[in-house]
DNA sequence: TCCTAACCGAGACGGTACGTCTAGTCTTGGG
DNA sequence: CCCAAGACTAGACGTACCGTCTCGGTTAGGA
């Protein structure tokens, strides 16, 4: 289901590994069209943003993208899962892979906390990011996928800033980082996916400032 | 579009509000059959908790509620409206309503988030509960009402407690308590939504802690 | 399958014959819409006499009759059954219902048989016969159907005219009626199917003499 | 369209018919597999005898066969094509070619009728034999080449019987053999096809009785 | 007490999209 | 350049639900 077809394997001859026992079908990756494929993340991105995941249909993605529909079928097992491909196609260069250190941590979070605010923000990003946040929540497969390529790598990075922060004193060693990552991460996907008060930059700002009170290093 | 029937308030003859000028309907709620509207709301919980929600549909409720499809239409603009409104019934007693008030805050706190870690988990809240933030995620309209009805109540509680801690001197009086409420409860949301760690009490705990620390008065 | 729908009879109170052991579905043919049904059998005539057959499609007939495709699959088995049942109410008046009767056999049958030339060398006939036929052949069903309803009625009335020849003295009265009716009819049928060589009114001609030679009365 | 490949004649050298302007295609005759051609033809039988026409499908002919779809594409036009050269392969040795000459007319007609009822009660033969008539039904083209390299040969043969009757005096020299052998071979293909009555041995002879009655010479 | 307006169960209707199947074309790699 | 294989565009299939629309049948008040 995801940048790597799920359903087939690289047929090593070596090994010759799954008996023909009861295999549903196994297209054959390598004959694959990187045109069709193309073709279709980007309709199925435009359609999302054009009218919402909610009215995103197969048939509208094979008829935009010019292809038949058997070929999405072929590849994708959901629609879902052709979106958050999509998303992974577009959405993540090296850009997010790590955080900035100035040695300034507190500076260093706020500058990314408020442009994570502002991608949230972002009316091109937020409805196929709802739509997968959506999908996800009732469909544990796709929701691991999305988790490991996504959302995962960016919660390293923080992970990482933290724990140099520790090293150059400036947080307290024995504070679990996941944790503290959470903290800081957490509140603001929570007001963004509940609409419950305005999402801002003062926000971003009040939530590190406590999040950093916890994470002082003790006297 | 709740628990209240979204098209018509009952007519107040104080206020003749609308005309029957092109009125889109106005089904008659003294009329209305509270037999039907219980098996509807219970028929929906049950398939909801056997298939899930994407599985859900309008006919297979009016099917197992023995009621004509119309019904459903005519008081619940959705099905999400429906099982919003099941949920509503089910999940709501004055429980949640306070926070307990020991003296000591962070026992308290720790009780309350143990108990919603423990209800996160239980796999009869679990799957209702992922289907409403799901539609809740791409229908503002909805969301608006979950927020209004489940969510704030119990933030309210939360900010409420605070503030007595606040004053109670246990609590830094200068911190916004709305944002420190969601330092504690966005980060168990944000686990049990994404699936990326196990949710735990521990967890809980060390979440308590942190937030805590932010919270603590200052010297 | 056939002009009184098949899935259905009268549910007669009084005679609660099946149990419903595993009823596929029983449509309440009381509140059926005639308007579908006649605007569904135009629509299937108008769209074999313009393509043909072949290229004749269930979602075609319900998109030229303004219906959904639900509608044509409720009621009928095939879009052979539907063609069948549009051919019935046009084709059948009490019109083919009696062979004339002069007292002159000859004249008689050879008025009908080229009137039954004219009749396969319509093309408004042709194409919706051909198709009937050629569904016939391979659906024992629709052929018993097809059989009963449109082929029989006329067999039998040639059946009769002959029998009168017979009391008549103009025609052996030791003669098989049945299958010298078969003779008269089978040779027009068989060129029409064929198109071995042309089927005109002096072929017809030719097949009644030499079979009446066989019907003459011995002397 | 049939058994000699449509498309293309060998290229002869004295006739440069076509320049390669827009030729739709030519594939090389002398290159063809003719192992491939059998076992196309063998399984597009095979299948016709296990499912019927109407689930005949290239892809299973090709698959069953052994051998790429575009191998059938290429020197067949359609599947009743395929079916039609396969009956031609297999149902036609000399055997149909003439007609036995016993010199009583009668006895030797009788013979010939009463196998052809057997042949059309034969299973093996029934289900591929209606598939041709009921795809030429709607397929003028096939139906030429159908009745071609099928039916013709065998009223020829017919015909010539008759002649040879007629000269024997045994029957009467005025009337058309073309017509007289449709009466005797059209009722038994119209009660075939149409199963409106069984066809039997007795039918046969009850045909041939009133046939020759007309057939007789004048006295 | 009857009348009449409404809700109610039921389900047929015009539709949309589904996921599957097959047609017929095109591409790749092997002989 | 034929062939086996199979991915491709295209579009019909038959099914499932949608949301709307009658149909009787019950169940209220209001006359």
């Amino acid at each position: 289901m995801t940048d790597a077809p799920a359903p087939s394997a690289p047929p090593s001859p070596s090994a010759p590994s799954s008996p023909p026992s009861k295999a549903p079908k196994a297209p054959d990756a390598s004959r694959r069209s990187e045109r069709s494929r193309r073709a279709i993340l980007d309709a199925a991105l435009e359609l999302v943003g054009e009218s919402g995941f909610a009215k995103l249909t197969i048939e509208a993605i094979a008829a935009r993208a010019g292809v038949g529909k058997q070929t999405i079928y072929r590849w994708w097992p959901s629609k879902a899962a052709v979106l958050f491909e999509a998303c992974v196609l577009k959405g993540t260069g090296p850009a997010a892979a790590e955080l900035p250190d100035t040695g300034d941590l507190a500076a260093d979070l706020r500058t990314v906390l408020r442009a994570t605010v502002d991608e949230l923000s972002d009316p091109r990003l937020d409805a196929p990011t709802r739509a997968l946040v959506s999908e996800t929540a009732n469909d544990p497969e796709l929701g691991r996928a999305l988790t490991e390529k996504l959302l995962e790598p960016q919660l390293q990075a923080y992970a990482r800033r933290l724990r140099a922060a520790q090293e150059a004193g400036q947080a307290d060693p024995g504070t679990d980082v996941r944790v503290a990552l959470e903290l800081l991460v957490a509140p603001l996907f929570h007001r963004w996916l509940n609409r419950t008060l305005p999402l801002t930059h003062a926000y971003a700002d009040t939530v590190l400032d406590l999040a950093l009170r916890g994470l002082a290093p003790r006297p």
